[in-house]
DNA sequence: ACGGCTTGCACT
DNA sequence: TAGTGCAAG
């Protein structure tokens, strides 16, 4: 049966701050003489005047629209100013948006739950901030409301013009017997005039805001007084501002399922979609998006304002449109490397900021020359320049090799190999922090990776590993995998799911004749990875810092698997993959600090799907955890084999787990290590608490059914 | 033969 | 999971 839940519970108070044209104002910062003109903000002039990314208001008067040419722009208003992107390595550089937009954030984000949703956009969760004033400091109480507030646009209010909006919008605001909901918004949106004028005195920005009771309205008013106002919501407005609205400005149906609804259906505005059933809607949908859209049209929402202040992911990408599509090899190499060092220049500036460490590295390519898709990739990241343009190479050449093997292709002495790459990018994800508790660990890297890139050297800075959670079988565990180039002998590890691709160079000789690429040996690559290995002599060597946000689970002690046996080195394989590290005689040591008790499957996974669960008080320990790879030691004696309980049997001859307990950490154990980072493993292997960061389940179900099943 | 470049998420 | 596709701005 239909929802219920969020209408009767949904008394949160949301808002939605949206920038103004961002990169015009950013641009109009640096150069105060553009403010107030006609400008815009375009990339790459070369072409009939560059594209445009970024219109100001006053320019948006004349028609000028974002996605015209510069040189249309000129034909509408001439004259626009036209200001261009930066260009780094042959590319558009975001940069200075990306942190302008951080700037932003930093300000919105004192008040409230904030979720960065965008280069210029964040969501609050206003509701506890909203509650507090209305119980304290309420608006009646007010002598006077800030002149910001009082231009506020409140849905549903009756305006005459003029002067007498502001009479209104006040009395709406002191209006002591209003409904709770509206008074909370009222707090609501009083905050948000507060930090948006923040905003202003502290970066020179506008912005506009949306304030409901869930993010899809917020975000729906946000967008309907620009530039530099706010819209509020009223709970009893909601239907009157959704009935009329054309289907396709609401999120999520500006594309394809709005045309669907449209053509489909014959539904244009929302109102119409409330004469569809929610059974029918999932007959059309299927289940999730007909829940969704039979709420929507009500102005209903669950999701929740995630706590995010930073990215999910960093990516660099460049389209090479028709004629300039790359069809060598060589050519693909050298913008993968452009692309690569700016990734790697931000995924370090992360590190450095945030304390962060992608562990994802994939590569995306657009082909035109036909319909069939061009396979994705990805592998375990490696962090250094050098590497990360290495492994991006590997990708392509994995997705090339499916992707040419697939068609049938004569290739002799044609530059033409049958493809030719039209968008080209690489990006990182799976970032996770570091643990707070880590810092001097996190410094100890940091210094490492800089030494690294600046001398352009191949270490391996961070040996590979995996952390796999697993949720399945009694009882949940940590599973470590250390990852190293592929030697001969390696066994397939059915359970790990990362591989390098497979460089054949017998195959790639064609290639590197016609396009001058000249593969690295594999000597050479085992020779920068055989340079860390031989600087192990009994100390600390490779040093892996791992936080597993979904490892805030209880666990009444971590077991780390790691796999068989020491692979050779001296190969002279013509392949080269990534697998399992298996090293013999490698002792994996691992420090950690565990959680105290277990939880039954269901409860687990309840903490896996309830945000707030985990995020309050009681929160489970999170398990932090810290190895280091040594070799020709024995395992120290806290080091207790174990048998995992989750392993089919083969595997249990294959894998041996270590569970630590630490309060039995060796000391001799600990004085190997750096010393800067001794005292910081000491205090951090005393137990800790940690935020959960731990996503809420991301089905639209999810958000419904706990009501339905209280 | 062009709207370029980034993000995030659902689905399988 | 990794890979694909959609959507937004």
């Amino acid at each position: 049966m239909p929802v219920s839940r969020a209408q009767s519970s949904d008394s949160r108070i949301i808002a939605h701050v949206d920038m103004d044209c961002f990169y015009v104002q950013v641009e109009q910062r640096k150069q105060p003489t553009l403010r107030g003109q006609p400008t815009a903000v375009v990339q790459y002039n070369s072409w009939k005047g560059g594209g445009l990314i970024a219109v100001s208001y006053e320019a948006r008067m004349f028609g000028v629209k974002r996605s015209m040419r510069g040189s249309e722009a000129k034909e509408v208003c001439p004259e626009i100013q036209l200001v261009q992107v930066p260009v780094a390595r042959g590319k558009a550089d975001l940069s200075v948006y990306r942190n302008a937009g951080s700037e932003v954030v930093s300000i919105l984000s004192r008040k409230g739950r904030c979720e960065r949703a965008s280069i210029d956009e964040v969501y609050l969760d206003l509701t506890e901030s909203a509650e507090t004033m209305l119980a304290e400091l309420p608006p009646h109480r007010l002598e006077s409301i800030n002149e910001e507030a009082l231009k506020s646009h409140v849905l549903g209010l009756d305006v005459q013009d003029g002067d007498n909006a502001r009479e209104s919008v006040r009395k709406w605001f002191l209006k002591s017997d209003a409904d709770h909901r509206d008074k909370l918004l009222a707090c609501g949106a009083l905050i948000v005039s507060e930090l948006r004028l923040q905003v202003l005195e502290e970066t020179e920005f506008t912005c506009s805001a949306g304030i409901a009771h869930n993010k899809m309205l917020a975000k729906l008013a946000s967008g309907m007084n620009k530039p530099a106002q706010q819209t509020v919501v009223p709970f009893l407005s909601v239907n009157k501002l959704l009935e009329p609205l054309p289907i396709k400005k609401m999120k999520q149906l500006g594309g394809k399922l709005g045309t669907s609804l449209q053509v489909d259906l014959g539904v244009n505005t929302v109102g119409d979609l409330l004469h569809f059933s929610e059974q029918k809607l999932q007959e059309h949908y299927g289940i999730n998006t007909g829940t969704w859209l039979w709420n929507a049209a009500r102005g209903i929402s669950g999701d929740e304002v995630e706590s995010r202040l930073l990215p999910k992911s960093h990516g660099s990408g460049k389209t090479f449109p028709g004629p300039r599509a790359l069809k060598t090899s060589a050519s693909v190499q050298k913008w993968l490397n452009e692309l690569c060092e700016e990734l790697s220049e931000r995924l370090l500036s992360d590190l450095e900021q945030n304390k962060r460490i992608a562990h994802t590295l994939s590569l995306h390519l657009n082909d035109s020359e036909s319909v069939k898709k061009f396979p994705s990739k990805s592998c375990p990241i490696r962090y250094g320049t050098a590497k990360i343009q290495e492994d991006a190479f590997n990708l392509f050449h994995a997705g090339l090799r499916e992707y040419v093997g697939s068609r049938t292709i004569k290739t002799k002495g044609n530059l033409h190999h049958g493809w030719a790459i039209t968008g080209l990018s690489i990006s990182a994800s799976k970032i996770v922090e570091i643990p707070s508790g880590t810092r001097s660990i996190s410094k100890y890297f940091d210094n490492q990776v800089k030494t690294c890139t600046s001398e352009k050297q191949s270490i391996d800075l961070f040996t590979q590993y995996d952390a796999d959670v697993s949720y399945s079988g009694n009882g949940s565990y940590l599973r470590f995998h250390s990852m190293c180039p592929q030697m001969k002998n390696c066994e397939e590890d059915t359970g790990n799911k990362h591989f390098m691709p497979i460089v054949n160079q017998d195959k790639d000789q064609n290639e590197s004749k016609d396009e001058s690429f000249i593969p690295k040996s594999i000597d050479e690559q085992h020779s920068s990875f055989s340079t860390v290995r031989q600087q192990q002599d009994g100390v600390t060597r490779d040093i892996l810092s791992l936080s597993s946000s979904g490892a805030e689970l209880n666990q009444k002690e971590t077991k780390i698997d790691f796999l068989g046996e020491e692979t050779e080195h001296g190969l002279k394989s013509k392949e080269q993959k990534w697998k399992p590290y298996k090293e013999k005689g490698t002792i994996l040591r691992y420090f950690g600090s565990h959680g105290s008790c277990s939880l039954p499957k269901e409860d687990h996974d309840k903490i896996l799907g309830d945000n707030k669960a985990s995020s309050s008080s009681d929160s489970k320990v999170m398990v932090d955890s810290f190895f280091e790879v040594v070799e020709g030691k024995l395992p120290p004696k806290n080091l207790v084999p174990r048998t995992s309980t989750t392993l089919s049997g083969q595997d249990e001859l294959r894998r041996t787990a270590w569970s630590y307990k630490s309060d039995e950490i060796d000391q001799i154990t600990l004085n190997e290590l750096p010393i800067e980072i001794q005292a910081e493993v000491r205090t951090w292997l005393r137990p800790h608490k940690r935020a959960n960061t731990m996503k809420k389940g991301s089905s639209i179900l999810d958000y419904f059914l706990p009501t339905r099943n209280s």
